[in-house]
DNA sequence: GCGCTTCTGACTTAGAAGGTCAAGAAAGTC
DNA sequence: GACTTTCTTGACCTTCTAAGTCAGAAGCGC
């Protein structure tokens, strides 16, 4: 029931990455404005790029860039793609749990706990 | 962002508890009801129980029951016992971190995740 | 070809998750 | 008072994740 530092940075630097503008930015001048360790910063870099939510050129004039407009990239993307899954229980979803016994209800929690999750990071986006 | 399985027994033994009105219940029969290793389960009402959720008494005719009516309890009571706080960003309360530059509208983001999540879990009580 | 910057994998250190084990202390029963 | 039951506590264990660091490879622009 918290938020990593990952995830943290993640939203960070890509939030950065909407404002700007005028071409690619290098993973130093994220790192320097968000305060964020380098060389972590570039893996979480590349796991972002792997979920397809930022690009990058290598070399000089190089650097990150969003995939999609700024408006199109929620704070759920993002997560999901340095965390995983959002409010698993027990590194499994909510749905697919068995309680028994009196803890029966106890599911349909997870899941409008999941839901109230959803409601807030599916709605707010880079921009 | 996940449930810990930790949090999930402890929830589970206290709708088990607020469902028995009969004395108090063995660990054992905790256990064996909802599924949870015996011994673990034990250090988890211990913990509920320094946070005044739940009583204890040794001995035969032993057992725990809850302090307080089921009513009275909620699942953010159970969960904030075994887990400390909820939705803290990198280990601290959203409201104390300072967010530079681009990123400065995450600290909203995060503390309106924080109002949704307490909005399911205060509000849900184990009756 | 050279310098710049991303890309990748291996490694590290600390702490949490998810338990297990064994001894001790209190309460009830006979 | 002896005995049993059940909670209490602390120590220990294994595996995984968090949060980084380091070194080198590979691609890009000029």
């Amino acid at each position: 029931m918290r938020v990593s530092a990952k995830a943290d940075y993640a939203v960070r630097a890509a939030a950065e990455l909407a404002a700007a503008k005028d071409g690619p930015i290098k993973g130093e001048q994220l790192a320097e404005s968000q305060e964020i360790p380098l060389q972590f910063l570039e893996h979480i870099l590349l796991e972002l790029k792997h979920h397809g939510i930022v690009r990058a050129r290598r070399g000089a004039k190089g650097g990150y860039w969003l995939a999609k407009p700024p408006d199109a990239v929620t704070i759920a993307d993002v997560v999901r793609a340095v965390e995983g899954p959002i409010a698993h229980v027990q590194s499994a979803p909510p749905e697919s749990i068995e309680y028994r016994g009196n803890a029966e209800h106890l599911q349909e929690v997870w899941i409008a706990v999941r839901a109230n999750l959803r409601a807030v990071l599916e709605h707010v986006t880079l921009a």
